[in-house]
RNA sequence: GUGGUUGUAGCUCAGUUGGCUAGAGCGUCGGAUUGUGGUUCCGAAUGUCGUCGGUUCGAGACCGAUCUUCCACCCCA
């Protein structure tokens, strides 16, 4: 072998054993996804880099992958430009496609381009994958898969109910103890008003989602460092602090923000959605953490954050609600909601807590053994049957030893082996063993089915 | 993007202050058993020591670059 082949950095290849695994986390959330009524759509994997750019922040837009345009994409290109190696405006220049980021953005784009087909609200979910230019780090790929769901066209905060069953739903299916964490765009922005740094929204959601994990301390000398005053910091300490269960928070929270639109709108839609959310059993923890912000700028309304408990994974879904992301492509005053998945992380969660089924059925119920051109003549009648009553079974390709055969079934975990040589056929019969207990019985071929039809 | 870390057989890892022919376990393959796997016993194969360059009589080990891994920051699923 000359030099070894690789991928690229932050991606991964999936064995079958992978792949059954990643297929049982990708099946159980489909199927919660359908049990809600939502329908499946796909998007390319490359957009146009006018539907993503400025959708994500300013770290989102470096973060994403971009493709240089096709032929000879320097022709056009200003000398100038490149002797200034102003990297940003020669990228507008050479690049003009680039990889989704996420899910959410495409789907704005979607919803716009196809507004005259979707009936309103559209329920719909996406399981594809996305692409991020970031250092990969354990639970941290360049190349990851995430299960979207959505309803666009409804301000309904029952949609906002609906994704919490469904993350709930999703999680005991998977057997994942989680907490999800809830809190509400408008809160933040509320605060910032309060306090009276307005136009600082980013900067101070930015710092206090950092709350549980650098301390309110170091939260505090962060927005000093950004420059928030500390007449404001100050201001913000008893909202930090809140405590308490739901209830006794969202009446603080009243008020703190009672001088604040916004920050009230906020609260009506907090406790519409808690007073749903206490109307039905929930297995995974819900609270309301008014530290929690992410990221992602288009984010106005409720926001949501799923954790693994028992892991140090970091959050396996997040979400929230968008008024105004269809706007961006012309088409305002469509609201929309959604959650997403994350499947990879997710199978780092199950993976580590051993939390995959023992058995799966990922491989064939039977397999012939093959002896050679007679008696593989033999079979094929009998593997056909077989089939068509719809047992996964499969012949050997090959006339190898018997022992190769046999051990290449029990690496493939296949329960039963069919053995038919020259004796068996001259009875018109097959053996039957069953790998697990090593039983081997010699039956006829309408037998065979019928056992293994059971 | 910033700082650090890692790379030796298919896999997990030893390998002393630079010194002869680079090792182990697991797996793979062959045999004991040419019609019986999983257990047992016996035997065998396997490496450009990530890559390129440098220092040295001599480099798996030291230096530089590069790629990769993991970690912290940033940010996020």
């Amino acid at each position: 072998m000359a030099q070894k082949p690789s991928i690229p950095k932050g991606t991964r290849d999936f064995t079958p054993s992978e792949m059954i695994r990643r297929n049982y986390i990708f099946d159980t959330i489909k199927s919660v996804f359908q049990l809600y009524g939502f329908q499946s759509i796909e998007t390319p994997s490359i957009e146009n880099l006018s539907t993503l750019m400025g959708k994500y922040g300013e770290e989102g837009d470096k973060l994403l992958f971009k493709i240089l345009n096709s032929g000879n994409f320097l022709s056009k290109i200003d000398d100038k430009d490149l002797i200034e190696k102003n990297h940003i405006k020669l990228t507008n220049k050479i690049s003009e496609k680039g990889l989704r980021y996420d899910l959410t953005v495409p789907f704005a784009r979607y919803v716009v381009q196809h507004s005259n087909d979707i009936s309103f609200p559209f329920k719909r979910y996406q399981i594809q994958p996305v692409w991020r230019a970031d250092r990969p780090q354990k639970g941290r790929y360049r190349e990851f898969y995430q299960c979207d769901v959505d309803i666009i066209g409804s301000k309904s905060l029952f949609n906002e109910f609906e994704l919490v069953q469904i993350a709930d739903d999703v999680f005991n299916k998977l057997n994942i103890n989680t907490v999800l964490k809830i809190n509400n765009r408008k809160i933040l922005a509320g605060i910032a008003e309060i306090i009276g740094e307005k136009e600082r929204i980013t900067d101070i959601t930015v710092a206090i989602d950092k709350l549980d994990k650098i301390g309110i301390e170091n939260v505090n000398s962060e927005l000093l460092g950004k420059g928030i005053s500390s007449d404001a910091i100050k201001k913000l300490q008893p909202i930090l602090n809140l405590e308490g269960n739901t209830t006794e928070k969202i009446n603080q929270l009243k008020e703190i923000l009672k001088d604040s639109e916004i920050g009230n709108k906020g609260i009506e839609e907090l406790s519409v959605l808690f007073h749903n959310i206490e109307s039905v059993d929930f297995k995974m923890e819900i609270q309301l953490d008014i530290a929690l912000a992410r990221g992602l700028n288009y984010y106005t309304g409720s926001i949501f954050e799923v954790k693994s408990k028992d892991t140090e994974i970091g959050s396996i879904t997040g979400g929230g609600r968008y008024d105004n992301l269809t706007g961006i492509f012309g088409m305002p005053g469509i609201s929309g909601v959604g959650i997403s998945f994350g499947a990879d992380r997710i199978y780092d969660v199950m993976n580590q807590l051993e939390l995959f089924p023992k058995e799966f059925p990922g491989s064939s119920k039977v397999i012939f053994i093959n002896f050679g051109e007679k008696e593989q003549d033999f079979c094929t009648p009998i593997l056909r049957k077989l089939r068509q009553a719809n047992i996964a079974s499969e012949m050997y390709p090959d006339a190898d030893k018997i022992k190769k055969q046999m051990k290449w079934a029990n690496r493939k975990d296949i329960n039963y082996v069919v053995i038919a040589g020259e004796q068996e056929i001259e009875a018109g019969k097959v053996i039957l063993k069953n790998m697990k207990t090593g039983d081997q019985q010699l039956i006829t071929p309408q037998q065979l089915i019928s056992i293994l039809s059971r």
